[in-house]
DNA sequence: CTGAAAGCGCTTACAG
DNA sequence: CTGAAAGCGCTTACAG
């Protein structure tokens, strides 16, 4: 194993300064051009790379992202939920589109003080993005903001959580998905998913859901609603218990597509056809959506713009220039499951 | 914006000096276990947090795993194949397992000779994971590996590649699926999908499917093979093209999932039926694969224990510790699309 | 058990 | 345009 080479062997060879060599190497004007080409063509021909913690440190700065994935505790321990990995790919492209790193890290040790900060001096700033308790982290984040850390957070605007949001528009979806079942004429609903304080982007969702029944004159206190974590045997076990008590909905609303694929899967052992005796909607538009049978009307969130909101939020803050919260669209994409003809496919 | 504590704001706090607060921040035994825990107090008290780039730069290592994603670049550039996406969010928590952070990047530019060693002094290793053109890095591997960079490879073992090697047996796959449908009573064959060296897993996927063909001794040479990059659009052209040629198939095996999603898409404007008229099968499990109409019988790659394996590979060879090449086999998932009654649903 | 000192490999004022 | 020097914030022999 060969010793790495360092800008003083470059140095040596090229018959200059190591300053010279640094120079040259992030490609200064100062430097002469053809003193510059050459100490850059010894840099090739030796394989040298500019030492990133060295440089790094020198610098103050480390042209890296670091993402910290919450997970929610309580999901199903083998697999990303669908959303956040279609999350991870995005912000991973726009961190290659922008020129910075990206480091990733899981955060599922509630009880470690060290995790938190410890890409701050790895990364210039971090995304938070996940489900879970934020009531739990609040503290943590108005941490991060009084370190004078940069960081970003998926989710909505609330004036309880210091630092930049970027989300989309729950509220609005619940509401838009809900007000198109209302369309089609249906009138006995259910709403299967948290929508408690423990995960705000399902309480938004149901409480999108709730306005659209009020508006309707559809909102009574009996409306029921199953808890379930956003996965496909939740949703399964909760379509069960509906179907195990005395008042069958016309319309399920579900807060995420996992939970409504398990709600599908119910179904299919019933007499009941979706889409003509019992709509079920979903929310994300992960891609199984589409292939769903029937397949799920749901809403979307664009992960792709997010991810390029995201981390282009945060550089912004990064090199200080002011950033506002934003709130993207949810778009409704109707399918088959909730029985229009309308359908997108 | 507050200053970041150092650990000389830490030593002088503490009344001891820069060398023992270091040492109690990393738990050494040599510091009294009094001025161990007063310091530590203090650190936590102060959000200090040791700086990784001075302590990698000083410590020559960094705890960090670079993931350099090589993409195709035919393919799509909106989206990554989801293949990828799953190996991403695997290898991210093997790695949130094994306690090491993990650098993600893109490499998409061919001619950027900066780019593959950007990250060996940022990482104590390298995982490389892509499909594209393997010959073009070749050259590359054989850099990193005089260079004693520590990498691991996703793919097969090949004697033209240094270096560790894990992979997934494309070959057997290819075979088994394709054996599979012979069993079924299937005879006339059609492949799509790349077969050149240009994509070596998709290659050894073709030569397992015309090795059994072969002992069913239904290797001929005008057997039809349809050239399709990883995507639906290119299976949907490609089974466009099988469609209006004069000879019909009554089995087509895909190189990938993807590329049976659109051959689904392109017979369903037929008035054939697949799984009675025509049998297709794709190739890695993608979480759609089982949720198409039919659903689709496919060769599953484990990509959870991909991960782990590739992670633990390279953090063994991190230390120094011999690591064997490993070949995982591949499992042949059996659902409608293949027409056979025995469906894993 | 603790401290003073060296040094990891850079970048960048400072001086010419 | 170039070089000598300082210093980023740590860890770890070395000496006691």
């Amino acid at each position: 194993m060969k010793e790495k080479a360092t800008s003083f062997d470059i140095a040596h060879r090229a018959g200059v300064s190591q300053s010279t060599v640094s120079r040259a190497l992030s490609n200064s004007p100062l430097v002469n051009k053809e003193t510059r080409e050459r100490i850059q063509r010894i840099a090739q021909e030796l394989n040298y790379k500019v030492d990133k913690n060295a440089s790094n440190l020198r610098k103050q700065k480390s042209n890296t992202i670091a993402l910290l994935l919450f997970e929610d505790p309580t999901s199903d321990d083998s697999m990303i939920n669908p959303f956040f990995l279609s999350m991870l790919g995005s912000i991973t492209r726009a961190c290659a589109t922008a020129n910075y790193d990206l480091l990733v890290s899981f955060q599922n040790l509630e009880d470690d003080w060290h995790a938190e900060y410890e890409d701050s001096n790895k990364a210039d700033g971090i995304i938070l993005l996940g489900y879970g308790d934020y009531m739990a982290y609040r503290t943590k984040l108005a941490q991060l903001q009084e370190q004078g850390t940069h960081f970003v957070r998926w989710g909505a605007h609330d004036a309880e959580y210091p630092g930049i949001s970027i989300g989309c528009d729950n509220f609005q979806g619940g509401y838009d998905v809900t007000h198109h079942l209302l369309s089609l004429g249906h009138q006995r609903f259910a709403f299967i998913g948290d929508a408690g304080g423990h995960a705000p982007e399902f309480m938004a969702r149901h409480q999108g859901y709730l306005s659209a029944l009020e508006n309707a004159g559809l909102l009574h206190d009996d409306l029921p609603r199953i808890d379930a974590i956003s996965t496909e045997d939740a949703g399964f076990d909760a379509m069960q218990t509906l179907l195990a008590s005395d008042t069958l909905p016309d319309a399920v609303v579900c807060a995420s597509d996992s939970i409504a694929l398990g709600v599908l899967k119910a179904l299919r052992n019933t007499s009941l056809t979706v889409g003509k005796d019992i709509a079920v909607v979903g929310y994300d538009n992960i891609p199984v959506s589409a292939f769903a049978t029937p397949s799920l009307t749901t809403v979307q969130q664009n992960t792709r713009r997010a991810g390029e909101l995201l981390v282009n939020a945060l550089i912004s803050a990064i090199n200080n220039k002011a950033v506002d919260d934003f709130l993207m669209p949810a778009e409704l994409i109707v399918r088959q499951s909730c029985g229009t003809k309308d359908s997108t496919d």
